[in-house]
DNA sequence: GGAGGCAACTCGCCGAGCTT
DNA sequence: AAGCTCGGCGAGTTGCCTCC
């Protein structure tokens, strides 16, 4: 299916493969239609074949593809063109295959990408077979990269481009809900550190592998990743400071190194769990490098232990102690973000069990401050204060000045 | 706040390897 | 052979960010 499977130089005649599918060719017989005839028109009001007005479009819709800014990894590129063959195979639509909208999200990058790339390959057939003056081939290829270029530009580019808001409409409609995967719920109902502790011991054979990195996660909601870059452990007075390398960190995203700091609260929260670490570090000196596999084993065990317990359930339920007493911005340092928006998909501060107390979050970059976070029950007092407060002066001030226009959006 | 992009993550399945 | 653990893999989901 990509590019590079078939050589550019190789002159072959087009195969089904490289054509639209049948599916799409019905559905998109209108546009299909039209987008001929008005090929036909291009060509005799220019007065060259209508091979040459149909190439045109489609480098319109190259360009245009190629706005998108899109640079994904080889690893992505591999992904997206799995995704893309599964979804041709089965002659559908990202939107008619897609459940969720992360899922149509990640079906429709795949297929931007890897349909782009194909009708680019197919250009550059029909661009070798013009050289080679094969007319029938170039032909051809001319012809499957327009009409795919064609249903491209109504899936991925028009005004009216199916998007994941029409279908949940549908779904909203015919009353059915989609099914969350999130964390949230897992993290809410999660065992205490300690009560993972205790039952993890009582699992044969697997607790002393996964009992550290287990207690690692539960105390400090780090994500899995950032166990397997690293991690330095000491100990506070009485609890333990651990300096975190962070996941999903680029120029802009994410905290590249943490420091988190816990002390234990009663037994039966965490003090059994610190206490626990505590030994690890006088034992180890503190360094914990974990391997896939050991998260692997460590995920397991949590399943085990609670049906939907993971990594993620205790960063959902650390997240809610770190709102609850640091703040947006602490709560930001502490999951690692750089932003305090983000921590929106998290637990609720008043679902805080406050089984871990989170002592000082400590981040390398600073957290940027966003407007778009439901204001605190205080932030909300003061903003009534405050339009009260405009009222009163611009009730005053009206009579001096006239009443301002709003400037008009721009209407793009 | 919706749309878009991409990396990391979870889950289910399957086969290899080991023990009984 | 049956039962179990473990790790790899594919499919789908979640997280984290920007743009508009």
């Amino acid at each position: 299916m990509r590019s590079n499977s078939t050589p550019a130089t190789k002159t072959t005649p087009p195969s089904p493969g490289d054509g639209l599918p049948e599916g799409l060719r019905t559905r998109y017989a209108d546009t299909l239609a039209n987008a001929h005839t008005l090929a036909q028109a291009e060509g005799l009001r220019f007065r060259v074949p209508v091979g040459v007005a149909q190439d045109r479009a489609i480098r319109a819709v190259l360009d245009e593809a190629s706005a998108s800014g899109a640079n994904p990894s080889a690893a992505t590129v591999a992904a997206y063109q799995r995704d893309h063959a599964r979804l041709r195979a089965a002659g559908g639509t990202p939107l008619d295959h897609a459940g969720t909208r992360a899922h149509f999200d990640r079906l429709r990058s795949a297929c931007r990408w890897v349909e782009a790339d194909e009708i680019r390959r197919l250009r550059t057939l029909a661009e070798t077979a013009r050289k080679a003056r094969d007319l029938d081939a170039m032909r051809g290829y001319t012809l499957a990269a327009f009409e795919r270029a064609m249903v491209y530009r109504a899936l991925y580019l028009a005004q009216d481009r199916p998007t994941w808001a029409q279908k949940a409409h549908a779904m909203r409609a015919a009353g059915l809900r989609q099914v969350s995967k999130s964390k949230r719920f897992a993290g809410r109902r999660a065992l205490s550190p300690d009560r993972l502790l205790v039952a993890l011991g009582q699992q044969p054979g697997r607790c002393a592998r996964v009992e550290a990195l287990a207690m690692v996660f539960a105390l400090f909601g780090i994500r899995p990743a950032e166990a397997t870059r690293g991690l330095a452990m000491e100990k506070t007075a009485i609890g333990l400071r651990l300096a975190v390398a962070g996941a999903k960190v680029d120029a802009v995203r994410g905290q590249p190194l943490r420091v988190l700091e816990v002390e234990p609260t009663r037994r039966g929260q965490s003090a059994i769990a610190v206490a626990f670490l505590r030994a690890y570090v006088d034992a180890t000196g503190g360094d914990m490098d974990a391997s896939r596999a050991d998260v692997v084993a460590v995920r397991r065990a949590m399943r085990q232990v609670q049906p939907g317990l993971s990594p993620y359930a205790y960063r959902h339920a650390r997240a809610s102690d770190a709102k609850a007493s640091q703040g947006r911005a602490g709560a930001a340092a502490w999951l690692g973000h750089s932003n305090d928006r983000t921590q929106q998909g998290y637990g609720h501060a008043r679902s805080a069990k406050g089984a871990v107390t989170i002592k000082a979050a400590t981040a390398s970059r600073p957290v940027r401050q966003t407007k778009t976070l439901p204001p605190t029950l205080a932030e909300r007092l003061a903003q009534v204060a405050t339009r009260l407060a405009a009222r009163t002066s611009s009730q005053s001030a009206q009579k001096a000045s006239p009443p301002r226009r709003r400037t008009p959006r721009p209407g793009w």
